[in-house]
DNA sequence: GTCTCTATGTGCATCACGCACATAGAGGGA
DNA sequence: TCCCTCTATGTGCGTGATGCACATAGAGAC
């Protein structure tokens, strides 16, 4: 978020406080991945692909662009460049087998997280308020 | 996490592996909402309370004491030193109406994230990994 | 030529997090 | 008395993720 938190705001409503719209952690790497998975592309389609979860309309692409030359270091995902087509060379990425394995273990602990949530909200509905 | 992600591991089993553990980010501040709701408490007792929502044993007692002073600071909570019983002094803290207002706001968030990542495991499973 | 759209990238400031470390009261035992 | 341990509350510091602004550049339209 980066932002002030809510001791500059009076709402709390989702999207309006920048209290809110905490996401999971690094939940753009497991987002990459899948989209990836889903259908190999490039990073500019991957802003607007990547609003599916919860990341909004103008995604900075600074952050996309850092997180796949990430992946791609740590081998989880490969790309190469490709020249057809109209306007600039654009990179297209495809999941390694490493990928794979690691979007499997991301599933593994956002099962867990769904779980925690849970506990959370049926804790939170006990109090009755 | 703050750690060396996955890049310098070979696993990535949940706690095992550097790269995994991903909570939602800021998740402590309404856990430690909900559960001086459920019941006012000082400091060092919240530390184990915790374990509940996700967070590890031996949680790092700093976390702890610098979330509850941001949160009276911003109201959400309040406080009283509390000289009865044996041992130093303890700060009692409770929640403020404030306070239960914001974590009404992060149970519409918590909701979101749950169906946000739910949509995600939905679309992995229809990969056929 | 210059304007716009597409596409990839860097610089920088802020903030959450985790680890180590500091402080200190109270009770017990030698 | 001195020290040790348990309880309890904090501070300092380095790292990594994030978001915003900005930079670069090819290609087609006019």
């Amino acid at each position: 978020m980066g932002g002030g938190y809510h001791s500059d705001c009076g709402e709390h409503r989702p999207g309006s406080c920048s209290c809110m719209g905490s996401r999971m952690a690094r939940f753009i790497e497991p987002s990459l991945l899948l989209l990836l998975l889903e259908r190999p592309a490039h990073g500019y389609d991957l802003i607007s692909r990547l609003q599916d979860f919860g990341f909004g309309e103008g995604q900075d692409p600074g952050m996309i662009y850092r997180n796949l030359r990430r992946l791609e270091d740590q081998r989880m995902i490969r790309s190469e460049w490709d020249t057809t087509g109209s306007g600039p060379a654009r990179r297209f990425y495809e999941v390694t087998p490493e990928g794979r394995e690691l979007i499997k273990a991301w599933t593994d602990t956002i099962r867990l997280n769904i779980a925690t949530l849970n506990t959370f909200l049926d804790r939170f509905g006990k109090l009755g308020l």
